[in-house]
DNA sequence: AATGAATGAGTATTCATTCAT
DNA sequence: GATGAATGAATACTCATTCAT
């Protein structure tokens, strides 16, 4: 789903042993400095890192974001990779509950990217639809499970629940009322066991 | 409650007219500033948004956390200055809500705070402090009133929930389990309407 | 000689008695700043130390200039007129190394001034002139009386002298007697071919 | 016995090609700058005439001072090598005459060097006693060889004369031979009271 | 293909000087 | 006349990016 690291879409032949080296010690490198010191950290400290030179990055990343974007990737690749697994091992309320967890440690690495997916650099465009794409079906997966097992209730939106916790990657435009929706959500929380029955009482 | 620009704390005469204007541009145009660009943006755009010199700025808020801190405590104040006024408006479960929102709306335009709050610079040690002080008052105030009209539980953590809406600003710890509480907080959001009964049911 | 801070040459009326407070302490605040941290201190330092606003500096020395030569010229007065007491208290060599220890002092507290004579501003073209007149005809006939005595050679040139000394603009650190031993050593080279033999003879 | 610019003291690869160049241009174009505006000299001014980038600069001297030191440990280094040739060449009193004014001029070239030197910063530290460790036994043999022939006195300190010129830090104008004079002004010292009777012996 | 030196635009910050109070 | 706030030019320094080795 990743088609490689500098120029996704185009087909090439696969990378020199060498080469491959420095993209994975890139790659980790960057991650790791992105989880420190967020998005906009000094390139150095991801070369030095990965015990690389600055051309050696700038080769298979040439821009600053296709770094930023392929490290995104795989995250999100090994996060989605999770929910099927949890399925298979858990009942559907303990398996959602852990996903979700596991998704909010996904967001909290991405201090920054906020900003960059709001600077307006097309770079980034297609970011938010993999997030979606990769995310949504996992949780989507999860919730339906879970409400088909009785123990939540069979409106929730999957979509609207991933930017609820990960409302740091993806905030506020104008007109949105993702906010609204996400407090009511909070709300309910806070009503559900309240002297006040449910809904249908 | 913000006793002043650069000097919190002391005692000081009042500043000469001109002065004062510059001290209401400068905050006036840092706060939009930062809305829009982050606490990282260049100084040349608020000084050229207030149109102020550059010397000016630095008279007033010798260290940029000095400027960063001030426009911070400035919005807290407002922002905690709308709940009583809500509270004697509307029923408490919509004083509530309608708080949260607003807080929200302070949360959205504190983009790259939280960098900042954690890049260990003691100048922001006092921000945390008054961020709580000053909120989770307000916020208890509404809750407690909701709770005794019996329209959400009784167990509800302001802090928790602060940090649930305002994880942007104070963001995970490590072996911190606000995630957790707030998923779990969601998760009750989900169930609550769901075929199961609640708790005392 | 001194005709006054601003406008050398230039009649006026006496300053009224607050101008003239201003003046002394701008006088005495920048001697020692200048030979604390040399004529290219802040001018705030002085103002600072001074008690007295920025524009009551520059109502009175409207460059910089200004307030190094009026320091430079009150420093050169006081030093000049040391030269006959001592030639009336002491035996003429003794006379003469005090006084040329007295003008390394003065000397000493004119770090960074020699960078500026050589700047090309013309607002420094005096003092040379003004160093000369003053410290030539002290240091002639201190030589004169000494050489007459039979102490020292007649064909010293006083200028030199003052230059091999005054060209030091430099260190003097607490407890150092080097200044002195310096001098020790010029006034023997001065003895030696004196009428009177050396050490041994 | 410069081991380095940017970190004396510690092995390294020979540095490549361009990147010695790139010192080489530095540390001429700094020697001139700093001669003719003094080591607090804008850097541009260094940059620009060794036809390096800002980066550069800083990429082989950290510090300002960094730049400074080596400058100074080079120009030590030329002079300090001097000694031994003209002992070779000249008569004892001759050879140590010309090293002083070869000294002098070396001097001459230091101009906002004591500044520095006494600016409390500790980069700085290791100057005096690189200058010191260099000069002294240079000194010291020349004194020496003039002593023995009889040509000045025995009891001369090489340190206390190398700060008596050293601090003319002199501005030496064209066509101007006073240090000359001060300097055989001083050599007169020493011979005062040597075993050749002076002058008119 | 990798390296790391060079570049230079971008930015913060200082400080002499002016001018409103 | 005094004050000290405002100005803005000057300058250091950083760091993304390019390119010689």
């Amino acid at each position: 789903m990743d088609d490689g690291p500098s120029s996704p879409g185009r087909h090439r032949q696969p990378l020199r042993a060498d080469a491959q080296r420095s993209v994975d010690a890139l790659l980790a490198a960057a991650a790791q400095v992105f989880a420190e010191s967020g998005v906009d950290a000094p390139v150095r400290q991801i070369t030095a890192r990965a015990d690389v030179g600055a051309g050696t990055l700038y080769r298979h990343f040439p821009q600053r974001s296709d770094l930023i974007a392929a490290v995104f990737r795989r995250e999100v690749d090994a996060c989605a990779a999770v929910g099927p697994t949890l399925a298979a091992q858990y009942e559907p309320l303990e398996a959602l509950t852990r996903w979700l967890e596991r998704f909010a440690g996904f967001v909290a690495t991405k201090r920054g990217l906020s900003a960059a997916l709001h600077s307006g650099d097309p770079a980034y465009d297609s970011l938010p639809g993999y997030f979606q794409q990769h995310f949504e079906p996992v949780l989507a997966d999860l919730l339906d499970s879970a409400a088909r097992a009785g123990a939540i209730r069979s409106d929730a939106d999957p979509w609207d629940l991933l930017r609820a916790i990960g409302n740091l990657a993806v905030p506020l435009e104008d007109g949105d009322d993702h906010t609204q929706r996400m407090i009511s959500l909070l709300v309910d929380g806070l009503r559900y066991g309240a002297g006040s029955a449910p809904r249908q009482a």
